[in-house]
DNA sequence: GCAAAAGTGTTAGAACTACACCCATGC
DNA sequence: GCATGGGTGTAGTTCTAACACTTTTGC
């Protein structure tokens, strides 16, 4: 038992910070949400959501708690990405932060309530300052973002639950930065086979109308769980 | 100046350790360095290498500190891999444990240094029952490792300098667990371009012997910032 | 001379890429 | 009737996957 006292003991503690990466897409553009950071060091400039964890609460439980404790954002999806242990990265006192990154869907979201909190939507081409090594934080989850966009369907987190292929199209152009052949794309996603086909249509963005359709997440746990993979070309 | 003392304040220390993950090849055979646990909770029982950062390192440091302090393994491929933060995954007090992974070559090593230590290779397919929730580390540092040797040259790493094309192929058959056709394999990583054949051959596990090859890392280097992509037929 | 591992090419089918026009509708 | 964005098919090329035999040499 003396033992345990010691072993545990000899270990420092340090302060530990969780930052999420809020990514949403609005006007075929990809955003990153800001927010106003309120102590020093950097009051005042741009930041990612971040706060420290409590004592009984896990790292993605913290994470989870944090974004809606700001944001009031709900049930969304979230990634642990990287601990990021620089002993200076934070001047104001050393903190091991753990970044997250979340996928939301602007639109379904209390635009009123991200205010509130001081935060806000920037493109991703065209970001303020951020604080600390905030940036470093955003270019690292843009890459695994793009990377996992492609083998996983986790793109359609940024979309509303009915959406068009247009609008599916241009998001992944968005987040690849490049156009995309759209027979091309259609052909790929569509043999994917994990997208339904609605009646309806959307009616907002051209005369002619595109089809809604929804994403079917039972088909690609069952295709995914007979090995199938995901594959779109972008 | 009192706002930054209350912020950094309010947040709560943990203990950090650093888990690694490392990772050999020798017989064919895809193994595991694990060290006997000398504390409570679980001492005797089979772990990764592991202790607790310190305040002036950072993670990296701290991961390769560990690494050569406890094996005098040095100049290793490590790479971070995850963040586990479970309240409960330590009973002996919660430990935030960042988890690494090492690649490294096992001939070149000191075997008796690792076994001063304690330290044992086991054999990926056949592991002892791990302690807290170090199986889990591993498994996942498994599916990366499957991932990124596909598209980064890091099962090198598991190699001495010069190898042999069949060695190689037999390391990436015990990396995925599956027989690869020799003449696809040779192909496709001849065709990627970074391989050196050497004039020397090896002699010891054939009559006929098998030409000794090296990785060209300047090479690789200079194609992937021309935006080439590894692929390697597995 | 034979056993044991190293080395070598081809082909059919699948996947990828590039490319241009008609459709439906609101105004 | 025309402007706007939605929707569709094909052909050449490349990539992938499956397959079996010859070479070298130590014993």
């Amino acid at each position: 038992m003396k033992r345990i006292i010691q072993y545990y003991a000899e270990g420092i503690k340090e302060l530990i910070a969780i930052d999420c990466i809020i990514f949403g897409f609005d006007q075929n553009e990809l955003k990153l949400l800001c927010f106003k950071r309120i102590v020093e060091p950097e009051a005042g400039g741009w930041s990612l959501l971040g706060s420290f964890i409590q004592h009984d609460e896990s790292l993605d439980q913290a994470a989870k708690r944090i974004l809606f404790k700001l944001t009031g954002l709900d049930n969304v999806y979230m990634r642990q990405l990287y601990a990021h242990g620089e002993v200076d990265r934070d001047p104001g006192a050393r903190v091991i932060s753990i970044s997250y990154f979340a996928l939301i869907n602007i639109q379904d979201r209390d635009h009123q309530l991200i205010e509130d909190y001081g935060a806000k939507w920037f493109s991703i081409s065209n970001l303020p300052k951020l604080v600390l090594d905030h940036q470093s934080m955003v270019d690292y989850a843009l890459k695994i973002l793009k990377k996992e966009a492609k083998y996983k369907p986790i793109g359609f987190e940024l979309l509303p639950e009915k959406f068009t292929l247009p609008r599916l199209q241009s998001l992944y152009e968005a987040m690849y930065q490049k156009n995309i052949d759209n027979r091309n794309f259609r052909k790929s996603i569509l043999k994917a086979g994990i997208l339904e086909k609605l009646e309806e249509k959307e009616r907002h963005s051209s005369k002619r109308g595109a089809y809604f359709y929804r994403f079917n997440k039972e088909t690609y746990q069952e295709l995914t769980e007979n090995g199938y993979y995901l594959d779109i070309v972008v």
